[in-house]
DNA sequence: TAAATAATATCAATAAACGATATTGAGAGA
DNA sequence: TCTCTCAATATCGTTTATTGATATTATTTA
């Protein structure tokens, strides 16, 4: 049984591997698919690009399917998807959790900046 | 207009926030709060804990309540609510991208580390 | 006053993030 | 073949975050 994935992903690594489960890229085409598909706000310069690839394909969530010249082609490994769907079972849970925190709240404890006007109770 | 909140809190950070979000507390109390609703997933050290207790307060994300003796009880602010929002809605963005992403995967691009059997193809 | 306890604070080592910059390989044009 | 340009990748160096281990401090108990 292969060593279990490492879990807590950066958004840039998550956005990495959900553009390589569309296929494989290069790392400048994986990181314009991430801009695309953000609306933007997410953009990965090219240390951030291949300092993770880097480390992908050393942990096996990536790799090499391909070299022309400069041009490294990736795609994504079983590991890789097993990866992925363990940061979004993580991250369901996270909003679970505080779905579930929100019914337990106390809102009369809430300390605002400034106790003065408290006009309207924001939500 | 106050300054715009930073935005990827790591995952110590919104359950603080989730905690927070229920009552005043100290920060041992927070960190059991913490262990109890993330069913034991989470565990903050004190490292972990103060140093993000200190960052909160200084962002004005929490608010010092109360001091006894060495006990010192903080209560989340209406800036402490907009992070705590600002950070679910950026997962739950994530998920909506990757829902999105899903719906145009090309599986037989997928690279297997041992293409051999190939017996049922996963999920 | 001293020992124990509970809560908070700091150290130090490791790792992550990223802008800026450098390197490399392929093709184009002479 | 030489060099220019371009696209893609690689690295440097600074800044910031994370965290286990340890130290500090106020209160309580004996």
């Amino acid at each position: 049984m292969p060593k279990r994935t490492m879990e807590p992903l950066t958004e840039s690594m998550l956005y990495l591997l959900m553009a390589y489960r569309t296929g494989p890229l290069c790392g400048i085409d994986a990181a314009e698919w991430i801009a695309r598909h953000s609306g933007g706000r997410i953009r990965l310069g090219p240390a951030t690009l291949y300092t993770i690839l880097a480390k992908f394909e050393a942990e096996g969530l990536l790799r090499e399917v391909s070299v022309e010249g400069r041009k490294r082609t990736y795609a994504v490994t079983e590991r890789g998807e097993e990866a992925y769907r363990a940061e979004l079972e993580r991250l369901e849970t996270c909003l679970a959790d505080a779905a579930s925190a929100h019914l337990e709240r106390r809102p009369e404890d809430a300390a605002d900046e400034d106790p003065a006007p408290a006009a309207l109770p924001a939500l």
